[in-house]
DNA sequence: TATAAAATATACCGTTTGGTATATTGATTT
DNA sequence: AAATCAATATACCAAACGGTATATTTTATA
């Protein structure tokens, strides 16, 4: 690992967490430079662009979440525990951190969805990848005959999908845990619910 | 109605539309000017600055949406048909011009959260008033002995909340009409389960 | 250890930012 | 119609913006 490579990945690093809380727009090259202790020639060498910094944060962000929720999935066996994954995930420490600023893929999908294509278009690659995560859990629950053969698996995964991600934004805009804690203690009954 | 009244007005209309879509730091004062035709003298001589502009930008979008809403819930009498106008809103054609960019609150909610207090009081303020609308009308619903006594209110209008405003959030980012359709789906059968 | 190459700091660029003092225009009243 | 006052345009400000050319330092190679 070279220095430009070492130097790179720590402002990526560093600015992740502020792109989270204060968005593309409202993150300027003096934040970028203060949290990473480097000049502009220091962020310059090694990004060509803001634009190129905020890609690479959002990544980070999206890869330190799934990161964790995959080692997490990957511990159990049944479906309905790696569902249930994804509603521990709010609450789990090493997640702390990235979710501090909520949840990325929220923030960054409602800050680029009409202003900046090529962060949307990474949002909705988070996105897909996500909603295709669950997919396959339900699937391999209908294979197990875990889950119902019933259940529309694409319907399933969008309706839990956006359950957490409102949970998210209204506990993060109001402070009141009740409303996330309603959204996850609804979203396990939807997994009781296509139990066998 | 006086000259300034109207001038002030005409701002806050020609302006909503952008700070919804833009969001508040990525709307300048010169797209201010641009969408009102006004320069900076007619702008700065009826609001004191650009975050009273802000806030009366939302205030206009968040009395948009639920002027429309209230009417329509007021043309309903039982309890369940005023909470499907909640679902009906986002194909409402009244309803296109606020929403063209996405829920005002789920927008200003993730991006004041944690940079501008003054605009997430407004956005708490949104969300507590909404929560409460949807209280009312299951405990309405409730009494009439439309909806089952063991619905906990508070909770239902948390999740169906977040139901319809993740859904929001996944459309708008993907393009994608399945996820609203599936998140509106579900709450429609929320309706339907808590009825006796 | 001298030298070449890579990585970062310095100093600057033009543009845009939010905001203001003042001149000018438009409306209202007498 | 003149005078007055409210409302907007003009012209400007300092500061912050994203970005760049070049000097300097740090690292790796010979």
């Amino acid at each position: 690992m070279t220095k430009a490579e070492r130097t790179r990945q720590l402002i990526i690093e560093k600015t992740a967490p502020i792109f989270n809380q204060k968005g593309y727009a409202g993150t300027s090259l003096n934040d970028i430079s203060e949290a990473t202790g480097l000049t502009r020639g220091g962020i310059y060498g090694n990004f060509e662009n803001k634009d190129e910094v905020a890609l690479a944060a959002f990544d980070y962000n999206y890869g330190q979440f799934f990161g964790v929720i995959r080692g997490r999935i990957k511990e159990k066996s049944k479906a309905h525990e790696k569902l249930q994954v994804y509603i521990n995930a709010y609450r789990h420490p090493e997640l702390q951190a990235v979710l501090q600023y909520g949840c990325p893929i929220l923030n960054t999908a409602t800050e680029s969805d009409d202003t900046h294509p090529e962060l949307r278009k990474r949002v909705i690659a988070a996105i897909n990848r996500w909603h295709r995560g669950i997919e396959d859990i339900v699937k391999e629950g209908q294979e197990r005959k875990e889950f119902r053969k019933s259940v529309d698996v694409k319907e399933f995964a969008s309706v839990f999908i956006a359950l957490i991600e409102g949970g998210v934004m209204l506990v993060k805009a109001t402070g009141n845990d009740s409303h996330i804690e309603a959204a996850l203690r609804h979203a396990k009954k939807m997994i009781q619910e296509i139990r066998k």
